[in-house]
DNA sequence: TATAAAATTAATCATTTGATTAAAAAAATT
DNA sequence: AATTTTTTTAATCAAATGATTAATTTTATA
């Protein structure tokens, strides 16, 4: 890779601006339906540029995905490995905290869904997702309330599941819901506010019920 | 469109075994990352008759969508629609039945909601979305229990997006859950058919709590 | 059985697409 | 200012890919 320029004038380099318009285009169409000239185009250079900064569109790739990743689980982890905080006030600082993020950027979800699951290993392997989660003061505050008595499915996995499940999936199947709800997208943006109010409230209801 | 043989060895038409093929490669991989030589090759036949029956890769895919999103509509359509049951049945059957249905086709929702996010508006609108879900028994009788008192919130979106959150996200997030705890098909598997009892129970929850 | 129609294939085309090359422009170094 | 290095572009390549054509085989019909 060649010597970064300094850019005075320019506020981004040319490298950092492809892969800004990378990352802006995987997301939106994914691996196969991305076409390098539309990132090129995006970033108003010429392909040529694209593979002289970063080879091919598969590394390139991997790159972002790599990124994008890493900055979801940055986040997991800080929630969910808060010492501090109890089971309760996690679910609230998930809720509140992803259901922002994901209106920032409403594509990324099921970009990475997708992409793990065209990718599998490989890419799961590259990132310390397991002691990230499974170690993580989350899990181990869901045992001690399951002990308790607090909550009775004692399995960890359903309630992560359940937490992410009413957070994220409204915002992936949010074409359909819209379709067969007639709501337009102000009115779509008020029901995830809601939601960032009410999925705690619902979540503790479940804990208590099975 | 040439006129059928009459298929006295063979069970199937070639014209069903390409659509066939079509389903199966577009269900996995989506239409971008789909070849036509692929479903060429799944069907054992040239390439040249998937254009004599289907005319485009295009075609093609738009016939197999259509066919997909409404086998899932009228699934929807018949559990939601059923004016003997109660609501609470209702989601008894949702959460069964459509997880028993994913278990066996397990790309049909990430395929669907994919496809459906490229396409918005021309997909959607040659179906009866609408008619089936928001004039269904379910949505009357989720009002009902609104106005008794049974249901505090209000609004029966939340009810809708909870159910299907609840029941199909966890398998679209499928690979990742499995890297992140640890957990093999088997046991994937046996959590999803804990679910079918669990999410009637945490919705009547949710229900009184939110 | 001869003939017409339908189904199927091999070969090929035209575009798209990821990538490279050789030259030009810009920036850094001497 | 001259020279070297880095960045950028226009032109082009080679492979992949959706589609077509012309011929062949199979099936149906007269």
């Amino acid at each position: 890779m060649a010597k970064k320029k300094l850019n005075i004038e320019k506020d981004t380099t040319t490298e950092d601006r492809i892969k800004a318009s990378a990352r802006a285009v995987f997301h939106r169409k994914g691996f196969a339906a991305t076409r390098t000239r539309d990132i090129a185009e995006d970033a108003g250079i010429n392909i040529a540029l694209l593979n002289y900064y970063f080879r091919s569109k598969e590394n390139l790739f991997q790159i972002i995905m790599l990124e994008t990743m890493s900055r979801f689980l940055l986040m997991m982890s800080d929630f969910l490995n808060d010492e501090k905080s109890s089971l309760d006030k996690k679910v609230e600082l998930v809720a509140s905290n992803y259901i922002d993020f994901i209106m920032i950027e409403p594509d990324i979800p099921i970009f990475m869904l997708n992409e793990i699951r065209n990718n599998t290993e490989s890419l799961l392997n590259k990132l310390p997702i397991k002691d990230i989660i499974l170690n993580s003061a989350f899990f181990s505050q869901h045992r001690e309330l399951v002990a308790k008595g607090k909550i009775k499915e004692p399995n960890p996995l359903h309630f992560l599941m359940n937490m992410l499940s009413l957070v994220v999936f409204p915002f992936i199947a949010q074409p359909l819901l819209k379709a067969i709800s007639e709501t337009d997208d102000k009115a779509f943006k008020e029901l995830m506010q809601e939601r960032k109010k009410l999925i705690p409230i619902w979540i503790k209801a479940m804990m208590k019920a099975g």
